[in-house]
DNA sequence: AATATTATGTTATATTATTACATAAAAAAA
DNA sequence: TTTTTTTATGTAATAATATAACATAATATT
């Protein structure tokens, strides 16, 4: 979704700090077709940084979720470059069972549903993860 | 949702084998007030069964998700008991951020939208998990 | 009764993630 | 500009979550 350079400009705009160990995590996330795991990213930092440990990937990884840049798909423990800008309370995903594709999705009418349910005063919905299985269009 | 004689009984009825252990993991699962990790499951056990092992927690857990007696949370990575009938595609679950009550809800619109996705043809859904963070009407 | 299937016991280990503390870098204050 | 504070990283250790592999036991099938 986002280009490095955006990346960077937001970063300064916001006066997030673009360390290195953050920049390279979010280039290999970036740059995976499917989620990737947290020691597949470490494997990958490796390539970029001398002998790194799990928090350096974690930290990078706790940075760009903070910020909205990446999704953790939950059922996969792995992490994916947001595709929808960076500022949404909640996500949907589409999970291919077959050739483990995941699609960042836009059921927009989701938090219609949910705002719904505030109106019934049962409960306030701050943030959502919506993971759906399935067979992708290319697999099915 | 179930009571223990129901659920002897679906047992029966499918021939599937209601032994000791999974029947032991079923009660400490429906016992528990919030959704239950599978190491405190398995700390519990341990009153019922002699020194047990992890994967006797968790070949009980996983019989019973099989089933959908069970429900896993997964940003939790905590198991409730089903609370709607155990034979749907998709649940979906208010986690409240304050004092961590999960609530199985019945968001039954949330079927159609996938239904129409699939309509799109661009995806074909077979099983979903909604979780949405938030406040219960108790603490909010 | 013999055989095949399913479940459990047990040990070991894989996978995922965090704590704790020392050091370094950057930002803010003096 | 120096000092102080804050934020980030490096590193070792370990916690938390989950599975593999294989022997034995229980149950179901032939």
């Amino acid at each position: 979704m986002f280009k490095e350079e955006q990346i960077i400009k937001i970063c300064k705009q916001n006066k997030w700090r673009l360390t290195e160990p953050r920049l390279e995590v979010l280039r290999i996330i970036s740059l995976s077709k499917n989620p990737i795991k947290a020691y597949d990213i470490l494997k990958k930092l490796a390539n970029k940084i001398k002998n790194p440990k799990p928090p350096t990937a974690y930290r990078a990884i706790q940075f760009w979720q903070k910020h909205k840049f990446i999704h953790r798909i939950e059922s996969l423990n792995a992490y994916q470059a947001c595709s929808h800008g960076h500022s949404h309370a909640g996500a949907q995903f589409l999970i291919c069972d077959d050739c483990g594709k995941v699609i960042e999705s836009n059921l927009h009418e989701i938090p219609e549903i949910l705002k719904k349910s505030t109106e019934n005063k049962t409960f306030k919905p701050l943030r959502w993860n919506l993971e759906i299985n399935g067979l992708c269009n290319q697999c099915s």
